[in-house]
DNA sequence: CCAAACTTTCAATTTCAATTGAAAAATAAA
DNA sequence: TTTATTTTTCAATTGAAATTGAAAGTTTGG
């Protein structure tokens, strides 16, 4: 297999692996593109690189700015903009896993707490039952928060520890 | 709020949930049902709770049985099927993370092998960054997939040893 | 073996999200 | 200000996945 094809699959498997993230197959598909690219490209790149349309392109740009995994750059004395993936992959799996807790668990536990302040004490079976669930789901969702909280905490330390080194 | 509004809520957000879950959104209405059923319910059951068709019903119930979420419960003298949801929503959270792995990071895993076996040694700098992306995502895929092992053994082994307990 | 009870399948339809592309808006140079 | 370049928006279209419902298949009691 040679790079054109590898970076195809490459790009293809990304895509399927996206949908199951959250993002879409084509905002997946760019990212993959903008990851292995060395250097930052324009929005007409990537609609050639993946033959699709402008609104397009530019609208999963803009996601995967809104998911921090991608950045504008801009280049001396040009006027179009350039774009550039997150690079560190730690950083890239932190970033989706604060996003996802976000979009995902956050809702969730608010959800969660409506439903089960609004239930008086329960005599019948249906609402016993009904109860102990939320209860249960509710102590999974705050570990699980709590759980995030730590590894997302501890990436970002990692992180800006590793920053100052460069200063040091 | 009163029972029925609660649980239809509970259904609904679910249900929603359930799509960033990797399971579509009856499945996840399905299960909802059945968690908070304190009775196993038969298939016409869920199609009238959830106004769903039969055929509708019959795929995601297996689709639930598939993932360990759900079992089917035959009573006494009766032909029908009954369905019954795991209550025990650690060993559901358990059982999730199990699926998804199997389902998404395993197949990554693969892929991501498959790709980097098949690069010679790179002068450009494309390929270099390419090699690069893979193998740092590997790592991460790899760290994930221990973590997650860890996780699940751990799991299962408080699970069996609760079971012990009982017959103790 | 037959008929009734129940489950599964699948082609056709519906639904919903992704995508397009052209027009409008924004931005910067002349 | 005008013009040229680039980005953004959005109504219309496309496409993929979910859903239906009736027919086919399976199982069980008589």
């Amino acid at each position: 297999m040679n790079y054109v094809e590898a970076k195809k699959e490459f790009i293809q498997t990304w895509g399927t692996l996206g949908n199951h993230w959250g993002t879409n197959r084509t905002m997946s598909q760019i990212h993959a593109l903008l990851l292995i690219s060395p250097d930052a490209l324009t929005t007409e790149d990537i609609m050639n690189e993946l033959s699709i349309s402008r609104g397009n392109t530019n609208m999963n740009v803009r996601d995967l700015m809104d998911w921090g995994l991608v950045h504008k750059v801009l280049k001396q004395g040009e006027r179009k903009e350039y774009f550039q993936a997150e690079k560190d992959i730690w950083k890239v799996a932190t970033q989706v896993a604060k996003e996802r807790k976000k979009r995902e668990l956050d809702p969730m536990i608010k959800a969660l707490e409506k439903l089960s302040a609004l239930e008086g004490p329960g005599k019948d079976k249906k609402i016993k039952a009904f109860k102990n669930v939320l209860e249960d789901i509710q102590e999974v969702a705050k570990n699980t928060d709590k759980t995030l909280n730590t590894m997302i905490k501890a990436e970002e330390n990692w992180f800006w520890s590793q920053l100052l080194k460069v200063f040091k």
